[in-house]
DNA sequence: TATTTTTAAAGAATATTATTCTATTTTAGT
DNA sequence: ACTAAAATAGAATAATATTCTTTAAAAATA
């Protein structure tokens, strides 16, 4: 990663949709260059994906919750299954597994109110070996950033 | 946002380079339908942006830290002057205003340790009206999701 | 039900971009 | 300074996006 593909990838992490030819303009080069650096920092897996971003909220997801979850027991097979089984429920977008005050952390998006209880209720607290799960409602998105602080 | 476009964006989170005419055959469609549903879906703002996602680990963010923060005064002018600081670091990637235990969570990327030291004791502590700050680090990446729970 | 209006899709033509290839230049190592 | 390797330029080709015109389907109205 030299200060050429420091560029471009901030480029496309900012545009995933900008084409070769725009970043040869502006990194005042030809397309070929451009083409084999982005080939290559995908090929090496330095650029893993590209993804579509959506509205959460226009299509239909008003809410986006934080919890934090504490399980009973913390032998590795304990923690393998709860990793298995909250994979599973598409409700949960994210999941970490944190040191710190709690064992997890996990990002979870539902319609309303009423399906966020469901999903806490018949899915999460369903789950054996939960010890404590504390939830914090997202009121404002103060900042989802785009780039990452590359180095 | 019918079945179709419901499918399109499916796709298009999945893989954000997935082209027009590939998006046409797995729908059994031609590419003008699909073109100009896409161009709609981008234009009505459903699709909010294209990103290329980089690997944080080979780029040298060899840290992921969730902050929750707790201010002391609440008044909105005390909260607007967090969020605007708290958007001028690099470091922190997200940031959220949450109705819970604490008051904000906070994303943070760090190449190691003694960075992330250096953010938390020069860069967020430093701020007025921070009453306490609480680190999770996380170990394991056990879920994170393209795909948002599309109703 | 027939008729109009609107919307969506097909098919073909064009414009743009990605990709490949060959030749040249630059860079790093000896 | 010389050699080998890597990077870039420039041109040619392939693939895709985009536009345009025509046709079909669906919805609305009388």
């Amino acid at each position: 990663m030299d200060k050429i593909d420091r560029s471009i990838v901030y480029l496309l992490q900012k545009d995933g949709k900008i084409t070769i030819k725009e970043i040869a303009e502006r990194l005042n080069l030809t397309t070929t260059p451009i083409f084999e650096r982005v080939k290559k920092l995908e090929r090496e897996g330095y650029i893993k994906s590209y993804k579509a971003i959506l509205d959460r909220k226009k299509i239909g997801l008003q809410l986006m919750v934080f919890c934090n979850v504490t399980l009973n027991l913390h032998q590795t097979d304990y923690l393998k299954k709860f990793e298995k089984d909250i994979q599973q429920f598409p409700e949960v977008v994210e999941c970490y597994h944190v040191a710190g005050m709690f064992d997890y952390l996990i990002k979870i998006y539902a319609e309303d109110m009423e399906r966020y209880q469901d999903f806490l209720s018949n899915k999460l607290a369903s789950l054996e070996n939960i010890s404590k799960v504390q939830s914090s409602f997202v009121m404002t998105e103060v900042k989802d950033s785009t780039y990452l602080p590359i180095p």
